[in-house]
DNA sequence: CAAGACTCCTGACGGC
DNA sequence: TGCCGTCAGGAGTCTT
């Protein structure tokens, strides 16, 4: 479910809970849940560890232990984490009790949501894609990486390999606003609309980090227990037959890669290839 | 290399 | 009310 803003928002949130705080034990209640190493070997190498700094990259969310090992998770469609007295809700799939009498609940309703125990980052991670928000993500690094593959944009920036963290809503958001229909052929933007495509991504970006993410639904709410408000800037994302916010016509949803994809027809004009298709 | 199908899971919702 | 099909913000694997 979460996307960058959401999970940057939650390591944001986690950080004064979690950081300097001791596991004293830990459970899991879907075995699965643990990508590696085995249930058992997971559950004994976080115990007795410190937390000693939370992080993120892409929509992964890491947590260095004190001895060089450190917990890598996902939350994918539908997972949660907070920091609590109790457990929040009948989803916990793995639990872990903190020095402070509180414990780390791991919540995730469909369960794809998955933790691992790593020595270093490559022993989980795929590769992945500059991190958006980061120098390296420039107008001249999107134009070279649209030019280098040629792939449908929507597709495209959904893949973490070529741009890590962007998700479904993001990159709907993020097209509506450059202009760009999710059916272009990524090597025939022009260099001038990938450049704007790079800066309206750290804007979407950034403000959906200020608004502390969406939540369209019950299942994304910072550890807090707060919903994001990012939903209530959307103008294209879940809109479909509704009025575009920028001029007026109908947004429709077509199918782009299996995903639900949303767009204005007029912001964001067909390629050639493309017209009459996604009906 | 690119793109589509299929899979992992559960719950909510619309239609009948 | 209840049953059924469909769909969901992700991503890995396999096939074409």
């Amino acid at each position: 479910m979460p996307e960058l803003p959401e999970v940057e928002t939650i390591v944001r949130q986690l950080r004064p809970r979690l950081e300097g705080r001791t596991i004293t034990g830990a459970r899991v209640h879907w075995a699965r849940t643990i990508a590696r190493p085995a249930k058992a070997a997971f559950v004994r190498g976080v115990t007795g560890r410190r937390i000693e700094r939370c992080w993120r990259r892409g929509k992964y969310f890491v947590f260095d232990l004190d001895d060089g090992r450190r917990i890598v998770g996902h939350l994918r469609m539908t997972g949660r984490i907070y920091v609590e007295q109790q457990p929040p809700d009948d989803y916990v799939r793995a639990d872990f009790d903190l020095d402070d009498g509180r414990g780390l609940f791991f919540s995730d309703v469909r369960k794809f949501g998955r933790l691992a125990l790593v020595r270093e980052m490559h022993e989980i991670l795929p590769p992945m894609g500059p991190e958006p928000l980061s120098d390296e993500m420039d107008g001249d690094w999107m134009v070279a990486g649209l030019r280098s593959r040629r792939r449908l944009l929507k597709p495209l920036l959904l893949d973490q390999s070529f741009i890590a963290g962007l998700g479904n809503i993001y990159v709907d958001e993020s097209l509506h606003r450059a202009g760009l229909h999710p059916l272009r052929s990524s090597h025939r933007v022009p260099a001038d609309r990938a450049r704007r495509l790079a800066a309206t991504i750290r804007d979407v970006l950034s403000e959906a980090i200020e608004a502390e993410g969406s939540s369209f639904d019950v299942f994304y709410r910072t550890p807090e227990g707060q919903p994001g408000a990012y939903q209530d800037d959307f103008h294209v994302y879940g809109r479909d037959g509704l009025p575009c916010r920028t001029c007026g016509r109908t947004i429709a949803r077509i199918v782009v890669g299996q995903r639900g994809t949303h767009l204005c027809r007029r912001c964001q004009p067909a390629p050639r290839a493309a017209l009459g298709a996604g009906r």
